[in-house]
DNA sequence: CATACATTGTTAAATAATTAACAAAGATTT
DNA sequence: AAATCTTTGTTAATTATTTAACAATGTATG
């Protein structure tokens, strides 16, 4: 298998929704799984799905299908979830307090280890045991945490700065909240996901005319 | 022009971020702008930024570019943001507190109206005004504020049941953020924002081999 | 052990989306 | 007012993604 040549991004997307699904069959005991199972739970074709997975390789058994605890685990790998990943967030507002209590993340392997913050009232509190510190120390507890993910939850006019320094730090993919373009050197992996957006995609298709 | 035939997914979120680009040029008092400047902007081509506004109609004029607060107004009636929309959430714990307090719905039109859990403890209470309802009283509510559109901040083992609800009260546009794939009726409009596979986009890129 | 059945992996075909190219239309300069 | 420069809208070419078809491979059955 593996990531030579470009795979579209909805299969990666995609790859985390089986994974999902796997676990769960195997929770039920389900150890045997077709793509047709995988695609009625995940809500695509299971011509998608067998594609998706061809990308990386053959994990399946012709007449039979796929285990289960196997196919989660080479999912797992695929998506470089079978290790820990180390992850800050900064701006402690509603959004980043939301993200730092989510149990959700953990799951999936990722420990939230620091939050970072500029508003004095808020450095040196915690939330549900994570330390918010200062968005001055940000370089120096990156290193000290080994962090090479990180989330933007401030205003939009503060993004750019932020990302600029987590980048600086060592930061390697980012998530940026803030709804507004920012930019990072080629190598860094940056999503923008834009809440706001999503509503208005609704409202997009729910407008007449 | 219009929504006679099917048009990108991601032509309707670009089309946000040009909006969000717009709105600050005319505040800065830039009236004319070229579909260059939107695309450097907001992180894409000029050839995308025309293509996707020529689905929709004709907007600027030739050798000039776009009349930046005429374009806005375009955009913002193309994506059915030229009135108020009534917002129901449906889940007060983490998520649904910071998406309830959050400002930049407001700024695009959005009226979070009410908030529905089934946690007697939260029953009652408000969140920065906006009342927490009972999950039995939903569909009285949502007839009420006339809402349109439903936001599932609940576990994931809830979400079907929250979303069959809004449905059958008679919201036509929904938001999931619980991780699990929920069905509706063709003609509702479903979009599943999954933030933990987000991070796993970046680790899938940054993970090696 | 031959036949029927199930399901994968792969290749081909069909669709969809993006990018590039350029004529048309307007502004500016000389 | 002719020539030059800009920038749009549109068409064509390219690239990407999804869907469909089916041969290959395995299991189950009589
Ligand atoms: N709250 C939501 O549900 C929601 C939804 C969609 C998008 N967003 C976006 O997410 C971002 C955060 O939203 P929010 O509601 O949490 O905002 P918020 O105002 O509640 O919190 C922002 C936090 O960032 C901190 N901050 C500001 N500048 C900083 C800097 N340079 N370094 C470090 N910290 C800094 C502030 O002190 C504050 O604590 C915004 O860009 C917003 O548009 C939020
Ligand atoms: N918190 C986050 O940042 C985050 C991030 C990604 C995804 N999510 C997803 O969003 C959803 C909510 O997350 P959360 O962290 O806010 O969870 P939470 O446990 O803090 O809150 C869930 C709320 O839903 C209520 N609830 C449960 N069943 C209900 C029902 N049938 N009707 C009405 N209310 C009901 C609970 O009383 C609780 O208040 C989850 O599916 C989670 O996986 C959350």
């Amino acid at each position: 298998m593996f990531k030579k040549f470009k795979i579209p991004d909805a299969t990666i997307g995609r790859l985390s929704m089986y994974s999902r699904y796997l676990i769960e069959a195997d929770k039920k005991g389900i150890t045997t799984v077709s793509s047709q199972h995988i695609a009625k739970a995940t809500g695509v074709t299971p011509a998608q799905v067998r594609k998706d997975l061809a990308y990386f390789g053959e994990f399946g058994t012709r007449g039979v299908g796929y285990n289960s605890r196997e196919l989660y685990n080479y999912i797992m790998k695929i998506l470089g979830l079978n290790k820990q990943w180390s992850v800050a967030i900064v701006g402690a507002g509603n959004l980043g307090r939301a993200l730092s209590q989510y149990k959700g993340f953990n799951q999936r392997g990722f420990n939230i280890s620091c939050i970072f913050d500029n508003d004095p009232k808020k450095i040196g509190k915690k939330i549900s045991n994570i330390n918010i510190y200062s968005f001055d120390s940000l370089a120096e507890k990156v290193k000290d945490f080994n962090i090479k993910l990180g989330i933007i939850a401030v205003p939009a006019s503060a993004a750019q700065e932020v990302a600029d320094k987590l980048v600086k730090a060592g930061v390697r993919g980012i998530i940026n909240f803030a709804p507004v373009n920012i930019t990072v050197e080629e190598n860094i992996i940056l999503r923008r996901v834009d809440l706001a957006a999503q509503l208005e995609y609704l409202t997009y298709y729910l407008e007449e005319i």
